[in-house]
DNA sequence: CTTTTATCGATATCGTTTTATCAATTATAC
DNA sequence: GTATAATTGATAAAACGATATCGATAAAAG
């Protein structure tokens, strides 16, 4: 299947597609239009088309559609659901203690298997590693992928202790851009953006009010 | 003030400038210039000046470059931190609880008043409202900003509730593609779609070592 | 006062993403 | 078997965002 080559915006709607193909599977009768699928999630029809078109291995039918097993498939094997992903936590402040508490990670193939902070402690039951065991343990594990709920301005140097140890993917929550080395993928996940963009579009609705 | 006509991706930038002005006010004499911005927050020069010039009334003065103290001001002003926002939550299940938790959302401008979930109970302390509840609280207290953590399945019919309320702008944790009347906003927040993009980019990285 | 130089602002170029258009294809109906 | 209609796939156009370039400006230095 192709999984290199899938542009970035095409992968963040591939969930949005298995949601909605999943919990429609049975009564789809086996094939979806790229038309319908739009419709149903609101978006354009030749997006939907091209996307489609990318993760499915077999071509879409003129007059049936695509068919869904193979849809599903697809977008399951693009998003590497079916083998869990191992990762470490770092920052076990205020929203840290939040992400580890919630449950619904490895729905999505993530399983975070360690937590750490400047001192060791617990948090939900869970055991919090202190910073000085990072570098071992993220070796020892073989683990490639980090969360990183650490404020702003430690964020760069815990990155570098990430970075140096073999992580490959950073999911980063702390206001911060970081520098990494190439082939090293940030995620940024900064409610202080989404916010700054609810925030600015209540503002100027508010104002065409008056 | 130019509220308006931001681009998006201008506004999610709008917080870590914030985020580094703010932190470096006192040392940096009074002006600051794009290429240190830039420089600090690895990104491109002129892609700084263009949001600067963007959101700060007074113009950038040659060899000096921006007032740091005119900056703030703006981009506060476009993000509207200075007036908190009153929000509800609704859907009080792992991911609620943990935002609910989260002590964060003040410092951005974002107040949570209140949350819903299917049936009344306490959580962290706050106490949790029936979703019947909620038509009645939103309307007596004028509230503009909804946060949705329920399941994929109901988000569209909470989502219809809150806009017929008034609701305007919709922070949307769920992973599902939400209609709304023109006017209202949608950020979506998806954790879904954020580790679609970890995930793939770790799997292409694997298979290139292979 | 003149020269130098850092910085801005404006314009142009480039690349990516989205949207529009249309011919090709094939299931379905007659 | 032929016509019809829905749907795809491919190509083109448009919109948007990021980056490069360069002249204009004003502070600082000589």
């Amino acid at each position: 299947m192709k999984i290199q080559g899938i542009s970035t915006q095409t992968l963040r709607r591939l969930p949005y597609y298995l949601n909605y193909l999943v919990s429609n599977e049975t009564e789809s009768g086996g094939y979806i239009s790229a038309a319908a699928v739009a419709a149903a999630l609101n978006l354009n029809e030749v997006q939907v088309r091209k996307d489609l078109a990318t993760v499915c291995q077999t071509r879409g039918v003129p007059k049936k559609g695509f068919f869904v097993g193979d849809l599903i498939e697809g977008i399951r094997d693009c998003l590497g659901q079916n083998n869990v992903n191992d990762a470490i936590l770092v920052g076990a402040g205020n929203l840290g203690r939040a992400l580890l508490s919630y449950k619904g990670f490895e729905q999505y193939g993530l399983n975070i298997v360690a937590a750490f902070d400047l001192k060791e402690g617990t948090a939900n039951g869970k055991k919090i590693f202190a910073l000085s065991k990072l570098s071992d343990i993220i070796s020892r594990l073989n683990i490639k992928i980090a969360v990183i709920t650490v404020p702003a301005e430690s964020a760069q140097s815990v990155c570098d202790i990430l970075t140096r140890n073999g992580i490959l993917a950073i999911w980063n929550f702390a206001p911060a851009h970081l520098k990494v080395p190439y082939g090293v993928l940030v995620q940024n996940e900064n409610m202080a953006s989404s916010l700054a963009v609810l925030s600015n579009h209540l503002k100027s609705e508010m104002d065409k009010k008056l």
